[in-house]
DNA sequence: CGGCTTTGACCAGCGC
DNA sequence: GCGCTGGTCAAAGCCG
């Protein structure tokens, strides 16, 4: 039931999303009234049928994830979102996505532009969450190392980054300049380990999720669709998958060179 | 006391 | 080359 990556002509498996089985919680399907809204993060992304049929968003701490986009690596993919880096707008920027289900569908996700300026890029990818709170529980620990004013939002952003030892991963969380109520979260780059307080699970599953039994032992920087076991289990899994793919579609593309 | 947040300063990339 | 902007650093303070 793998899903599959279009990045490029290139054709990378994920499980990202397709015959997602149905989650016990209502709460985690996509809230109807928060599908692909026109914020300024998502300039493109399926029609709200397509996602609700695919997409099943976390609740994260009483928040309902509303977009996802991924961004591989910005020399790579970034068509047309050539204006990374000083510019604001570069910040979300997109860059498509798009994916093919096991029945044919093509879907299309959004990633943002640009790269950690210079060196290896790094998979990033982000969402945006209806949230009262401005940090999401993701099961990772992080640790704030900078907060900044940015002339694209009249919102501060915060930056992140992964408080285990040798995780390079970072985030940056921001309230969506066009709806304060949406805060925006970018993940740049991917964990090497497993979540903390997880039990050797990929993520520690939100608050009221069910129990998390994807295929967690494979090694978060593994493409998750080789991990055994199928498709994850729930909406935090999907979370996650998403993360993975981006970083598998960067692992894929660049051994295609 | 250790870990975290805050916050101003600094640095690098990009556009003009 | 200069200015603007985003991203990061690091010292100081706060909190459990």
């Amino acid at each position: 039931m793998a899903a599959s990556l279009g990045l490029l002509g290139h054709e990378a498996s994920c499980y990202a999303a397709a015959s997602y089985p149905p989650p016990a919680a209502s709460s985690y399907c996509f809230p109807p009234e928060l599908v692909a809204d026109s914020g300024a993060v998502t300039m493109e992304f399926p029609p709200a049928a397509a996602i609700s049929d695919y997409f099943f968003l976390p609740e994260i701490m009483g928040a309902r994830a509303t977009d996802y986009y991924a961004s591989p690596p910005a020399p790579v993919f970034a068509s047309g979102g050539g204006t990374s880096g000083g510019g604001a707008a570069a910040e979300n920027e997109m860059v498509n996505v798009s994916y093919v289900d096991d029945d044919g569908r093509r879907m299309v996700m959004s990633g943002s532009g640009g790269n950690n300026g210079g060196g290896r890029p790094s998979p990033r990818i982000g969402f945006r969450t209806r949230s009262e709170v401005d940090v999401l529980d993701d099961g990772f620990k992080w640790r704030k190392y900078g907060k900044k004013a940015v002339k694209s939002s009249p919102n501060p952003r915060n930056y992140y980054r992964c408080s285990a030892e040798g995780c390079g991963v970072k985030k940056r969380v921001e309230r969506d300049r066009d709806d304060p109520r949406y805060v925006v979260t970018t993940y740049d780059g991917v964990h090497n380990h497993a979540a903390p307080g997880s039990g050797g699970a990929c993520l520690a599953p939100p608050r009221g999720a069910q129990t998390q039994s994807m295929p967690c032992s494979t090694p978060l920087v593994a493409a998750p669709w080789s991990a055994p076991g199928g498709a994850p289990c729930d909406a935090w899994g999907m979370h996650t998958q998403l993360m993975h793919a981006a970083t598998a579609a960067h692992s894929f593309s660049e051994s295609s060179y």
